[in-house]
DNA sequence: CGGCATCCGGGAAGATACTG
DNA sequence: CAGTATCTTCCCGGATGCCG
């Protein structure tokens, strides 16, 4: 423990009354936005964050959570005690970041410069499918899907013209089971590679309505 | 000129496919996402953002604005002959980015550390209003506003419940009329400061109505 | 294993001065 | 006015190691 530095300057913000401009100061260090990503789903533990988050390195990771921890974005919580382990949690406030990152997310996707064949991680997948569901394409569709995707699985829901997606126990009760890389599921569902390279349980024809109802945006023209 | 280093690996990026990670990619280095707020309401000179920008250098200005002009954010243009001037502003891709700077800029108002106290530009403060705004409070209200600040006036619109804000003449017609330093009329319309301090012509009444139709979100609780 | 501290190299940010 | 050049400072990212 040390406490010199008592001024401790708050690190580097912009000193800036605008409310966007406090907003990078929250979430704009680097990676920040995408821990808070990870957790749109539910609490995580530090390791898992640092497996779902490939080049955030284990330093800056404890920055980002202390950071982000101090502004009230999320929580450090303690799970009861037979399974006494530490997960963070964002707080109602962090979950409220959830439609915005969704939007940015789908306005960046239209970049030229966006390059889909990146590695992607189960939790950005599968918030891929909610910013690009189009109610349209689904009329009145009503479908339960079981996405399992390494050590997360996933409960997607369509109903009422809405989509739903959360997590879920692998076995949960659906129309069709997926499971797959998260690689293998996105060729399939946004860059039309054929369906057999998923292993499908269940309603294999709704599967293959699935691609349809996230259709991928535009890219943006000069 | 130098033509070293022809790897040319692209700057720092994530390795992600997700479009949230791509979207931090083009708007989330430092200063980017200010630059780009302030061309929501047109077309800016290097001189202009520097001045609206206290605190950004003028090194870091021109690297942000090469870079937002290759991720095609931002174009230079170059003004017709009289006044042969560069300026740089948004494309219609860019320009899309304002409803989400708009929402985070809401969200992260309502933080606790949030300190509106801070200095702030024209642009910001003009910003703000149109995130602010509630049409509820409003209601069936008319009325339109001209608001000068500093170098910069704008025509502000209450009509059928929505709000418009827009660059304008000092002089244009309006209902109402505010000369101010933007730290002032912030004041006057989120801290309470009495109106004595503006200079206001025309229709004062209205004016004090302001306040009530641009609400400060509640703070988060934890 | 989870979490955190420390050291180090590279590179981006920030301040200042300079040039067309 | 519109940038460029240079220098310093600090953050990021990787490696290592300690401690519960």
């Amino acid at each position: 423990m040390k406490l010199e530095k008592v001024t401790e300057q708050r690190k580097r913000h912009y000193d800036d009354a605008c409310g966007t401009a406090h907003a990078m100061d929250l979430i704009g260090e680097r990676w920040a936005a995408l821990v808070v990503r990870e957790l749109l789903f539910g609490p995580k533990r530090f390791g898992e964050l640092r497996a779902d988050l490939p080049g955030l390195s284990a330093n800056v990771l404890t920055q980002r959570l202390e950071g982000l921890e101090e502004s009230g974005i999320l929580q450090r919580r303690r799970l009861p005690p037979p399974a006494s382990a530490q997960v963070y949690e964002l707080t109602s406030w962090g979950y409220e970041l959830e439609p915005m990152l969704l939007a940015l997310g789908r306005w960046a996707t239209r970049s030229p410069l966006h390059d889909p064949t990146l590695p992607i991680s189960p939790t950005a997948l599968m918030l891929s499918f909610k910013s690009m569901y189009s109610a349209d394409r689904a009329g009145d569709l009503t479908a339960t899907f079981v996405i399992r995707l390494g050590e997360y699985s996933f409960r997607l829901e369509i109903a009422g013209g809405a989509i739903g997606v959360e997590k879920a126990e692998p076995d949960a009760r659906a129309d069709a089971y997926i499971s797959a890389e998260p690689a293998a599921l996105g060729a399939f569902v946004y860059g039309g590679a054929p369906i057999d390279l998923l292993a499908v349980e269940g309603d294999r024809a709704l599967v293959a309505r699935l691609p349809g109802l996230v259709p991928l945006p535009p890219k943006a023209g000069s």
